[in-house]
DNA sequence: CTGAAAGCGCTAACAA
DNA sequence: TTGTTAGCGCTTTCAG
């Protein structure tokens, strides 16, 4: 076996003719230092293959060096969709070039695993975005207990949770939706909305409520569905059998809104003429379907780079408060 | 500003009335600590809410901490695709317990940004399992000088990288498929590819190849693909638009069977009566496809258990040999 | 511009 | 069973 013990500055130094502390700038890129020096010690470095431990100048600096990014789903889910992406995506972005490793971690708090919760409180990263939080995940109070820096995307659930985060105002996009359809003409408007047991899935389903409770129209048409294609596809077979002249839907997402406009289809629909749907993300699949996808912009990668932001400052001992991001509606061909 | 300087061990060992030493067997574990001292030094843990600080203890016990699972393609590929939830999870498994973080590092080295490399020459993490490595993406070059232990999870394209990895016989099962349909009568068999420039593409087209000529059956419909449905249904309309007679198919993996079979209907084919279609991975879309998915088994979570193990052994400065898993084939109904 | 020296917070012999 | 004592490899004053 290699019993290399790694070389550490101390060598290179040796090898460079300086001491540790020139050495130390040098590789630190301090200005402060002869040209000469800077050479040899450059040269000693390759020769070496020396690679600083990053324990050791961390123990020193104290400079923080992973975030972890929470998502409280089975990894199907997390790989299937695109919000996750999404916000990794921005995440990663947001970090920019700062030396910061992201980790994911995933896993479903509810079936028995207590994985992530062992490892926030490990002390493993140095702080924590949330993504997708439900109602009885406890995230909030382990967080709490563990005084980890961390914030939230998307408001949460628990009024206890005294956290920041970064969200938008899901009730006034899901009144946009519902305002779009009834000014259309529709009357007889479905939705099928998220996971109850989130705030974007209940604040969706208020939006769209109070909109059509103000315009005079029945609130009873509502199918529970989980942002998944499936769960939309089947929420929407439920909402025709119950209502089969349903002229109008609004769901909580894009991929369910995709998948309702299969289901529709099949249903012998068309879209929009017989039935006008509006989602909500404008996610990649809304251009991609067809018909093209009227919906909620959700800006899914500004609200990551706000939680990056967010985060750093608490970590930096900041008292931050929450941030509200704008919301819009795209109108495209499906309403 | 909570000027707190966060508590040490030793704050934590004053507060028990016991040494640092003793503190700190309590806190890992150790048996060999009276009950008393225990107890008192888990109070003092819990009312100063101390966490051990990773660097300092990381830099005496000199144990690793994290691994990079690499994968040189798109955030979008990366999430779409199955098979990297599928390696994910597998090395999440894989680590069990062990304190080690996985971090996730995705990126397309092709368009110009060197993230992925300066992270990993950055020394951020003590190992990296390589996941779905291009001809180009010299991937292996840069580990190579790094010396940062690493397994390929597919064998590296280059000959010229000599480090480990684990693999099973593409060809082999490319093989399995092509007589599964030979046998089955088919005599137009055409494939559609997954990516040439990654080993499992190349092999997979061998396998199939070998053995078509073997049976003395042309070699010529072959279309190239990429892994994704998109590209799997573009091929397959190729192949049907320069041989309409067409009665077999070997797609390279299952997003592009189950492409192909919708792509097949469209053309108003039936599957498997008109053209019988054999898959690769073995994956979830393999049974919920209608008809089900024949495919070939790609033991995806086994795989990442094997590149974890081999990781921890060359992490451990051990010399390991390349690991070759069996595949086989699984009959359902399309072929 | 450079070097000497002082730790960062922790674990692990070694003694007691 | 416990405490004492050395560092782990690095950065950073502080003198020179």
């Amino acid at each position: 076996m290699p019993a290399h013990p790694a070389p550490t500055l101390e060598d290179v130094a040796a090898r460079a003719g300086v001491s540790r502390a020139t050495a130390s700038r040098v590789v630190n890129g301090d200005p402060r230092v002869r040209e000469a020096a800077r050479v040899a010690v450059n040269a000693a470095v390759t020769e070496l293959s020396y690679r600083p431990n990053r324990a050791a100048r961390r123990l020193v600096t104290r400079a923080a060096d992973s975030i972890a990014v929470v998502v409280p789903e089975s990894d199907e889910r997390v790989f299937s969709d695109p919000f996750f992406s999404g916000t990794l995506r921005g995440v990663t972005r947001a970090l920019g070039s700062l030396p910061m490793q992201v980790v994911l971690v995933m896993g479903n708090p509810d079936d028995g695993d207590h994985r992530m919760e062992r490892y926030l409180r490990g002390g493993h990263t140095d702080g924590a975005i949330v993504v997708s939080h439900h109602q009885n995940d406890n995230l909030w109070r382990v967080l709490a207990e563990t005084q980890l820096p961390s914030v939230f995307l998307g408001r949460p659930y628990a009024a206890e949770a005294r956290a920041p985060y970064v969200d938008v105002d899901n009730a006034a996009g899901a009144a946009l939706a519902a305002r779009h359809l009834i000014e259309r003409g529709c009357r007889r408007v479905g939705t099928v909305t998220g996971p109850l047991d989130m705030s974007a899935g209940q604040d969706r389903l208020r939006g769209w409520q109070e909109t059509l409770e103000a315009a005079g129209l029945e609130t009873d048409l509502v199918e529970h569905g989980d942002f998944t294609a499936a769960g939309g596809a089947e929420a929407t077979q439920r909402l025709l059998e119950r209502c089969p002249d349903l002229d109008g839907l609004f769901a909580a997402s894009d991929q369910m809104a995709v998948a309702a406009i299969g289901e529709l289809g099949v249903a012998g629909r068309r879209v929009p003429d017989d039935v006008a749907v509006v989602g909500y993300d404008d996610s990649a699949a809304a251009t991609m379907s067809r018909p093209a996808l009227t919906t909620v912009v959700n800006p899914i990668s500004e609200m990551a780079s706000r939680a990056v932001d967010l985060l750093l400052r608490v970590m930096d001992g900041e008292v931050v408060e929450p941030a509200i991001l704008p919301t819009g509606l795209v109108v495209r061909e499906s309403a």
